[in-house]
DNA sequence: CGGGTCACG
DNA sequence: ACGTACGTGACCCGG
């Protein structure tokens, strides 16, 4: 991440809603739909149109003002008060623009008693933290000057609405003679009539300025009062009070708790506001944004796209045509089968290389007889190796296109050659394009016959430009592939003897236990690991209660075992054999076929498995070795580092959790995180109303469920059936969980509301998770769409910031010459061996790369734990 | 090869 | 009237 730079990054606007439309609305003539006036509507949307085809933002939100009656002073509303109040025919618009921004997509942003320049300064500070984005902020109000950096632009309208400047650090000075930091020490001396800020009397823009080159802060101009000479030494002194309150009125505090969510207010379907348009009679900005039609599929072109994003040159792919491109005969050898192939058959025909413009792409053909582009490396009767050794040149280039990079590696890596360090990846675009698809095989993507990967590359840039995830595939998904690569290579470790051990004692128990079933069912001839089998003893020979149905017979889960503990003796017995057959059979004895010589076991990382972007692990999964139960847990110890070395564990604290604070704006919920309270014992405080001391075991467990429920997407029946409630008593507490928690209802609801209209969901950093459920006629199916809706963004969201933080552990290992290896990742937790003496600084190293891999409202934190093992370190 | 069950976050 | 907490992978049965 550290080496994008913010050219590269992908544009984020925001827009001052308050003020744009009250210049549009003085700016224009009424205009009406059936007595509701759009005059002002009409003018903001044509100025936001002109700035995104000028800019091609990615994502845009708007801002609106409003007003609590705590607000920064109680003097202020006297000063507020002192604005003309908007008329009817103003105030009427704003619901009819927000109406039209939803149903494009666009954000709406609002926060109880904050002002939309304060909800400005609060996304230009997330976009700046978080370095995903860039920001650019469109007003008509110079207080956002204030908010001029490097990253963040202001465009600032003119003449009414028609013309926007672009003001950097640099034209501020230009224009003004001050910094954009001195903004507010600007308007605490010279005031503001238009925003009824007083200033100083006497004092105007002209004196101000100068009184700022001299002195640098309004603090700075009142500490050398008394140097001041005449009567304008008199009035600052005299003024001195009003000046720092006018300087703080003045003063954008970028803290605003907002749904910060840039992902989904993508500009890809501006066509879906058409029918609102119509409505309200909006005919000229429905021309410009009805070439979208609405469909997912067709980005507004003539609006939207008609430039193209100024990029870093080296970030572009060729601007070739496909008839640019080799002949159709030949076809890609860039994925691991063809490599496969090309090894097994030697190299018979000649292979090809396309060089389009910087870019390379590997081709073969058994039949050319010549190679196209540079193709001369290979001749017919090369050796496999001598082949792969002359490619090795091509695997080195700087811009190399594959399909499924990590398997090449481990192809080359296998014949000791070096490894490449391919750009772009079509199969992990098209897992960011359409992440449910069960596989990615390439001839699904691209006509082999036809120009393969290159083409392929230029299609899917295209779409994740429109979709703002490039920056996902580029900075996120492909340097993320090679420390998969190196977890994979390197392996974990493990003591074949401490699985032996746990192997014999377990079988051992596990034979014990079932001749004691057979002998307390009375029935010996069955098969005890037959759930059918099983259910039929014990549910019709034995007719015992409580049977419950499945599709296959009687349900035998651990829920129903349980409930048969006090009826029948052999349930508690059961449910142990069953612990302990699936703790051999699936964590002992396979655990111990994978070693390899060196005693280590190799996980495959799959990063193109999930629907939510997380890292799937298997063969065998790593992700899912026991925790939880003190027999389970055994397991660990035999997970080990290298001889000599150390493991350290570093684990997220509520990292989903603290994602939702982040992503809903929730104030009750960041605040618990920015205090550093225990959550669940911080909302059991809330939803029963007693003081944080005075919380039980009970009701932390209870506030604990809900908190989970709500990641998960609430329901009353689940959070019933988790907590062993009824479900009224769980509709009761979900619903004194909300009025607690309004902000996390206000975010669940949009983000349903979202899911439905967007049809996907899309994380922090623009990750997408279709929703092809939620508007299915089925209510049960809907439901699940709508939950889904609700923890795609949170549990991507959390996928995105440790896929972030590995890669840059893996770059500061790497850095700082260490030779502590990440080996593996569950989640929210990291894993890595070193040598004894590099504890202290991994340990370091892990806790600053995972706790600042982003900047959310609320603290990321990080435990770091050492030891012999992996029991150790729990 | 799908379903039941259960291990993890 | 219906059956649900979200996301995975492995093992075992039985058709």
């Amino acid at each position: 991440m550290t080496e994008s730079t913010s050219s590269l990054r992908p544009l984020l606007l925001v827009v001052d809603g308050n003020s744009l439309l009250h210049r549009a609305f003085h700016a224009l003539p009424l205009m009406d739909a059936d007595g509701i006036f759009t005059n002002a509507v009409h003018g903001f949307m044509m100025m936001f149109l002109k700035v995104v085809r000028e800019y091609s933002p990615v994502s845009a939100a708007v801002a609106f003002d409003t007003h609590a009656p705590t607000f920064r002073h109680e003097a202020y509303e006297g000063y507020k008060a002192g604005r003309q109040a908007a008329p009817d025919e103003m105030k009427m618009q704003f619901p009819v623009l927000k109406e039209v921004l939803q149903s494009m997509h666009i954000g709406v942003l609002s926060a109880d008693g904050w002002e939309a320049d304060d909800i400005l300064g609060t996304c230009a500070r997330l976009c700046a933290e978080g370095g995903m984005y860039s920001c650019m902020l469109l007003t008509g109000d110079r207080d956002a000057l204030q908010l001029v950096t490097d990253d963040s632009m202001v465009l600032f309208t003119r003449k009414g609405i028609t013309e926007a400047v672009r003001f950097t650090p640099e034209t501020v000075k230009e224009a003004y003679g001050i910094t954009p930091s001195q903004v507010p020490d600007w308007k605490g001396l010279a005031g503001d009539s238009s925003d009824n800020i007083p200033g100083i009397p006497g004092v105007g823009d002209k004196t101000a300025v100068k009184l700022l080159a001299e002195y640098g802060t309004l603090e700075n101009v009142l500490a050398h009062g008394n140097d001041i000479k005449g009567k304008l030494g008199e009035k600052i002194r005299a003024n001195a009070d009003q000046a720092r309150f006018s300087k703080d009125l003045a003063t954008i505090r970028p803290e605003a708790p907002i749904a910060f969510t840039p992902g989904e207010w993508t500009l890809d379907r501006l066509g879906d506001g058409a029918g609102v348009l119509k409505k309200y009679r909006l005919g000229q900005v429905l021309r410009q944004v009805s070439s979208a039609g609405g469909t997912a599929a067709a980005p507004v072109e003539t609006t939207a796209r008609t430039k193209e994003p100024p990029a870093a040159p080296e970030a572009e792919l060729p601007a070739d045509e496909p008839a640019a491109l080799p002949r159709p005969e030949t076809v890609p050898l860039s994925t691991p089968d063809e490599i496969r192939a090309f090894l097994k058959d030697g190299c018979q025909g000649d292979c090809a290389v396309c060089l389009a413009g910087n870019d390379l792409t590997i081709y073969s053909d058994g039949t050319l007889g010549r190679a196209i582009l540079g193709g001369d490396l290979l001749d017919p009767g090369m050796s496999p190796r001598e082949a792969l050794e002359a490619m090795d040149v091509l695997f080195a280039s700087p811009r190399l296109h594959v399909h499924g990079g990590k398997e090449l590696m481990r192809i080359l890596g296998s014949m000791g050659l070096p490894l490449p360090h391919p750009v772009w990846d079509t199969m992990l675009a098209q897992y960011l394009l359409s992440p449910l698809d069960p596989a990615y095989p390439l001839e699904n993507l691209s006509d082999p016959d036809a120009f393969g990967v290159i083409s392929l590359s230029l299609r899917q840039k295209k779409a994740l430009e429109e979709k703002g995830m490039l920056h996902l595939l580029t900075d996120v998904e492909m340097p993320l592939q090679e420390v998969l690569y190196d977890m994979e290579t390197d392996g974990f470790r493990v003591d074949p003897s401490v699985l032996r051990e746990l192997g014999k004692s377990w079988t051992g128990q596990a034979d014990d236990l079932r001749e004691e079933i057979y002998a307390m069912t009375g029935v010996r001839d069955f098969n005890l690991n037959s759930p059918k089998q099983l259910g039929q003893v014990l549910f019709e020979t034995l007719g015992l209660p409580g049977g419950k149905k499945n599709s296959k017979g009687w349900s035998t889960d651990a829920s129903v075992l349980e409930k048969l503990r006090d009826v029948h003796p052999a349930a508690g017995r059961i449910l142990e054999y069953r612990q302990l057959m699936k703790l051999t059979g699936t964590y002992v004895e396979p655990l111990i076929s994978r070693m390899d010589a060196e005693g280590r076991i190799h996980s495959l990382f799959d990063q193109t498995a999930t629907a939510t972007g997380r890292i799937s692990s298997s063969e065998p999964n790593l992700q899912n070795i026991p925790v939880r139960t003190e027999t389970g847990r055994e397991i660990r110890r035999a997970f080990i580092p290298r001889e000599g070395w150390k493991l350290c564990d570093a684990d997220y604290s509520q990292i989903e959790l603290r994602v939702l604070a982040h992503l809903s704006g929730d104030g009750a919920m960041c605040d618990a995180f920015l205090k550093g309270q225990d959550v669940h014992t911080r909302t059991a405080s809330e939803v029963y109303s007693v003081p944080m001391d005075e919380v039980t075991a009970a009701m932390r467990r209870s506030a604990k469920a809900v908190n989970f429920g709500l990641v998960y997407g609430i329901s009353e029946f689940g959070l019933a059936r988790n907590i062993g409630v009824s479900r009224s008593e769980a509709h009761d507490f979900i619903a004194r969980y909300f009025e607690r928690y309004p902000g996390i209802k206000r975010y669940m609801d949009e983000s349903v509301r979202r899911g439905r209209s967007q049809g996907y969901t899309s994380t922090l950093f623009g990750r997408r998770r279709p929703l092809p459920e939620i508007r299915n006629p089925n209510g049960n199916i809907r439901a699940f769409g709508e939950r889904v809706a609700m923890n795609a963004p949170v549990q991507g969201t959390a996928a995105d910031i440790i896929k972030i933080a590995m890669i840059r552990v893996h770059s500061a290992l790497k850095k700082q010459g260490l030779r502590a290896r990440l080996i593996l990742q569950v989640h929210d937790e990291l894993l890595i061996e070193c040598p004894p003496e590099e504890e202290s600084a991994v340990t370091a190293l892990l806790k600053e790369c995972m706790e600042n891999a982003v900047a959310l409202s609320v603290p990321l934190t990080v435990e770091v734990k050492s030891g012999e093992s992996w029991f150790e370190t729990k």
